[in-house]
This record gives structure tokens, C-alpha cells and sequence, in this order.
DNA sequence: ACCTGAACACCGTTCAAGT
DNA sequence: ACCTGAACACCGTTCAAGT
């Protein structure tokens, strides 16, 4: 159980749209600080490290889109609306200044990151996959648990690869018309 | 028609390397001049920037795979075979160190990049789907050509996005994993 | 034609010092 | 407890100077 103050809450927010928008590696403390108000050095007080503020960031994130999600499953009965949903995040982040999925963007940086950030990006992917299993199990109960999962897994990777596709166009029109594509196909309902 | 010298060959072979790696903005002109065995104020004389570097870099990494792709299509008459190579190029760059496609892994530093090097990442892309297309269009001939193109996008993004949370993943089975649900759903052949 | 050392303003990080 | 300035070795880039 950790807590935050309001400075590190003010340090994640302001470095999760920075890491977003311009991912890990662009990310400078100096400017970091700036945004939040305090001299770099500072940053020192409440993380360790870049790599420590990265973990903390990745985990914020996760924890962040869980909440989401379960509140989402909670109030939608509909699994094919759930997906629909689902999907719908990734777009909105998409419009939110041509951002990516924060794991979506570390694991393209991932040579460069801690041991400590790639476990949280590991858990990212873990959790995305958990959820879809139980939305598309739900969809297709005859299924086996086998399969679901690696339909989940297909979900999230292909959702990723269109976020990644349509922000190297500049275009959230790509984005959903490999979506479209994506449901012509099956892979999503 | 330009010519590159014997220097120019070995910085872009190299830089390839490098950024496939570890991403764009890790790129160091002192690691790489250390590894062409000149001084980073050398790589100067041949490109105007680290852009104009970048730019030449997805330039000729488009040009080689439509290369490699064309020879494949001349000499692979089954669509689905050709698919099948295509998807393995994709993976033999993960099995090289964990690598990334280099138009792939500049899409998620989009925000970093000149605007040369974006307009190559666009190029890379637009290749991509035009050999798809003709591909699946030689598997499903009735198919309206939209459709097809739509299809390939989907393609692309969605091998992009294998190989994305592979690497995050740090495990080639993901990949395969995820092409297997591809399959299943009826995305690839 | 091709290469270089030295300088510029940047970067993450450390640390002794301030309140 | 919280913050800072100054220093370290890095970075891309420039440029005058070398052969």
C-alpha cells in the first residue's frame, strides 16, 4: 500500500502525457519540472530515477484502465458493447493529441527501459489480456479457455498495431478503418 | 538517382542496427561513429542532420523490402504462401535481437521525428499496402477492390502490432501466439 | 574530398547545502 | 520534509581548421 502526495500526483500526470505524446526516452526531467513547478533535482526527492518514475508511471497507468474496465463490465451487459468500448479508449487517446497506450509506446522503447518498467509493461499486457478473456468468454461460452485467450491476446495486439499504424499516419481515420477491417475479418465482433 | 558511397553504406547499415534496436531518439552519432570508426562530426559530411539521416534510413529500409518483396511475388505463386513470408519477415527482426520494423518503431516517435523522416514512415506504409492488396486481391478475386484495400491495411497494422507487444513481452511465442489468433479469426489466410 | 577538436546548449544524475 | 545550484559525463550540432 503506498501513498502519493500531491506533488508526485501532479509529477505522474503531467509525465504520463509527456511519455504519451513523446515517449520515454524524449522525456526530460527538465522539463518535467518545469511543468510542474519544481527544479529537476527535485523530482530526485520523490522517485529514484527515470527508470523508478517510469515503473510508477506504467503501474498508475494499468491500475488506471482497470478501474475502468471493471467499472465498464459492471454497467454493460452487452459483451460486443464492452469491446466496442474497449476499442473506443484507444481512439480517444489517439485524438488526445496523436498519443499512444503508454505500455503501447514503451515496448517499442524497451531496450532503453529498467527492469522494473519492462515488468510493468509485462503487466500492462497481463491485465488487458485477463479482462478480454472474460468479456469474449462471455460472448462465446462454448469456447474453449485456450482459444479465448489467444483471441484476447490477438485483440490487444491488433488494437495496439492500429493505434501505432494510424499515429504514424497522423490520421485517426486509419484508425478505424483498420478497425473496420479488423471486424470484416471476425477478429473483433 | 543518388549514389552512396562506401562510408554512407556502412553508417546506414549500422544506424539501421542501432535504431531497430533502441529507437530513433537513443540513436547516439557517437556510438555510431564509434562503430563506423570515424568521429560523430564526420557523419556530418554525408547527411545534414540526424533527420536527413533518419529520412535516408527509412527510405532505403522501404526500398529494400520492396525489393525483397517484389523478387517474392514474382517467384511465389500461392497468395497464401506469400502472406506466410510476408509475417515471417516481421519475425526473423524479432529473432534479430529483439528487434523492431524500423518504419514501425519511428511511428511511435512520430512526435520526435523531422517532418522527412514522417513523410518516409507514410511511404513505408503505403508500400506495405499496396503489395498486400495485390496479394489478397490475387486470393480473392470477386473481392471489391476497397474491401481489399481495407483488408491490407488491417494486415499491416495488425502484424505491426504483434510484433509491438512481442517486443514489449520480450518472447518471439507472442508473436506466434497472436498470428495464430490472426489465422483463426480469419485476418490471415 | 574527407575528417577532426573544440565549443555550444542540452540531457539524467548526484550531492552538499539551504529552509 | 522539501527544495535547490552546481557539477559530472553525456547528447546533437556547428565551425574553423587540418590533410
Amino acid at each position: 500500500v503506498s501513498t502519493t502526495t500531491e506533488t508526485q500526483e501532479t509529477i505522474l500526470a503531467a509525465a504520463r502525457l509527456m511519455v504519451q505524446a513523446r515517449g520515454y526516452n524524449s522525456l526530460s526531467f527538465r522539463d518535467l519540472a518545469k511543468e510542474v513547478g519544481i527544479k529537476s533535482a527535485s523530482i530526485y526527492y520523490y522517485y529514484p530515477s527515470k527508470g523508478g518514475l517510469g515503473a510508477a508511471l506504467a503501474r498508475r497507468y494499468g491500475d488506471d484502465l482497470v478501474a475502468y474496465l471493471t467499472e465498464l463490465r459492471a454497467t454493460t451487459k452487452d459483451w460486443k458493447a464492452c469491446i466496442a468500448s474497449y476499442t473506443e479508449v484507444f481512439r480517444n487517446t489517439l485524438l488526445r493529441g496523436n498519443r499512444m497506450c503508454l505500455c503501447g509506446i514503451l515496448a517499442a522503447e524497451r531496450e532503453d527501459l529498467a527492469p522494473e518498467v519492462t515488468a510493468e509493461v509485462e503487466r500492462f499486457n497481463a491485465l488487458n489480456v485477463q479482462w478480454l478473456s472474460e468479456v469474449l468468454a462471455s460472448g462465446k461460452p462454448k469456447m474453449a479457455a485456450d482459444d479465448v485467450r489467444q483471441w484476447a491476446l490477438a485483440v490487444l495486439a491488433a488494437v495496439e498495431g492500429a493505434q501505432l499504424v494510424a499515429r504514424g499516419s497522423g490520421d485517426v481515420a486509419v484508425f478505424d478503418q483498420v478497425l473496420a477491417g479488423y471486424r470484416v475479418a471476425g477478429l473483433l465482433p
